[in-house]
Order: C-alpha cells, then structure tokens, then sequence
DNA sequence: CTAAATGCAAATATTTTGCAGGTTA
DNA sequence: TAACCTGCAAAATATTTGCATTTAG
C-alpha cells in the first residue's frame, strides 16, 4: 500500500526506524474508517502482538502526527481521537453529539469561510483538526 | 448586575440554590475577559476564601453549563476551558495556537456555512462550543 | 556498533465521585 | 426540617516520562 512506502519513507528521510510496533499502529489505523481513540488502537494492536505497550501507541500515535499522517482531534468525552490521513487530504470532521457518528467534509466547504476570517481578522485556520459539534440528520429532534 | 441575577432566577426556578460559593464561582469568571480553566477560576476563588475546594468549582461550572451561563471548549493542552457567556450571545473562537489569543466571532459569520452543512449532510452544528485553532496576525509571518 | 525505540512502572494531570456533615430555602 | 450543597479524600481517566534493556540499520 502507498501508505506504508509513504510511512518508511518519511521515517527514512528523518532517521527514524522502522518498527514492528510501528507497523502495527499503522496498521490498526488502517483498519477502521473514522476516528479512533489510542486505546483503540491500543486493543487492536494488542490482537496482534499482546507485549506491545500502550505507551508505545501513543509515542508513534505522535510520531505519526508530526509526519503529518495522522490527525488528532480534543473531544468533548476527555480523550482525544487520531484519524489516518492516507490519501485523503484535510478534511473537517462533523461529530454527531447524540450517536458519535461522524462525517468528512472536503476542506473546499470551508474556503469561504477561512477567507473571511482572514480577511476580517487577519487570521488563519489549520485545516486540520477541524471539527465540528451537532447532531445529525438521524439524531435531530423532531418536532422543529 | 443582570448576570447575577440571570443566575439567580435560573436557580431558583429549577430548584437550585444560591450559595456563597456559587457566588464566588460566577464572581471569579466575571473578573476574566477571555477563556479560562478550572483552575484559574479555582485560584481566583482562592483569593476570597482558601477554603473552598476546586471540586466545588468543576461542580459549579457544570451547573453553569447546564444553565447555559458559560461555555465550556476542549483544547490541544488537555485542560478544558470556560467562558462566561453574560450578555453577548453564542459565539465562535479563533485561538491562536502561537500565542494564545482569543478572537470572539459572531455565529453570523458562520451562518451560511451551518446552513450548507445541513443542506448537505443533514447535520446541525452546534452553536456553542464552537471554536478553531489556527494563528492570528500577529504570529502568522513566523513559520510556513 | 550505537543511536533509537521499547516495555515497564511510576508520575502527572485533570476531572469525577462517595460520603458525612453543614447550609439554604 | 428536608433537600441540597460542600469539603475532603480517594478514585477514575488519560497521557507522559525515566530508565534499563533491546533492536534496527
């Protein structure tokens, strides 16, 4: 897969290694779709291999970050979720507050409102780690 | 002033009651412009009285929370942080992750991004708690 | 060979909770 | 007085760190 190469690559470029463990995170990320907490990830590698520690997740959770691979978001539960970034550029995320679900919003939404805000405060916004709190279609009550 | 008393009727139709500390919990928030922590606010009681405790804090800012009073945002640090909401309506932050700056923005800003949200994924965002990391002017020229 | 990475355990930090006693309405 | 609220202490959670040992390159 281009991600693992892209992965080697960039540990390579930067005298990083190449691990098991390291695989392994990836290769958990890999396996879900959306958003996922360490311990998450910390579960899945565990079926894997049972003496890999979740301190570990969370050293490569951030290597992972600064090689721009993986996004991380604050939630308002107390623990942060990570997101695969393969391929997909940035993108927001809208988290339903009632039932978790969450949806990618290409950045290109956004555009108009970023301009805004620069032009009228002078201010940038990362495209990453934009998220949004609400409720989806499923979730919203019904009476208006 | 209309806050105090804002809280004060909102207690006592729910049943809630008036308490010193209360008192002092709304107080401290009142002395701060921008977002601040729990244990900000818990050093600010501090100054009146040493002996309340920053469990009564955390239990007075959900309260102000469930009362719609303040505002409550997840950040990068791992601590959340409050905000009184007295007299301006819901808005959005822009924080500066260089050095710290709160920009408050009006939810008119974002109006036409809520509703092409919801036009196209169904999904209401959430009004409050409602916030964007990015760099502000000042901070922008430093790095690419 | 050696710098980097890991596992382990312990430390941090933040927020929450149980409970006995004090306080508000 | 009765329900509510508080302080205290301890628990629960999430994340980080020091260090001896292992390992990738």
């Amino acid at each position: 897969m281009a991600c693992e190469e892209l992965f080697l690559q960039e540990l390579r470029d930067r005298g990083f290694r190449l691990t098991p463990q390291r695989e392994m995170v990836l290769s958990a990320l890999h396996q879900t779709s959306g958003l996922v907490t360490a311990d998450e990830v910390y579960r899945r590698v565990q079926q894997v291999s049972t003496s890999v520690d979740i301190s570990t997740v969370y050293r490569t959770l951030d290597l992972l970050q600064q090689l721009d691979l993986v996004a991380c978001l604050d939630t308002h539960e107390g623990q942060r979720v990570y997101e695969l970034r393969a391929g997909h550029g940035h993108h927001a995320h809208l988290v339903c507050r009632s039932c978790g679900a969450v949806i990618g919003v290409e950045m290109e939404q956004f555009e108009a409102l970023a301009q805004s805000l620069y032009r009228r405060f002078g201010f940038r916004i990362d495209h990453d780690n934009l998220s949004f709190s609400g409720q989806c279609s499923r979730c919203l009550p019904e009476q208006p």
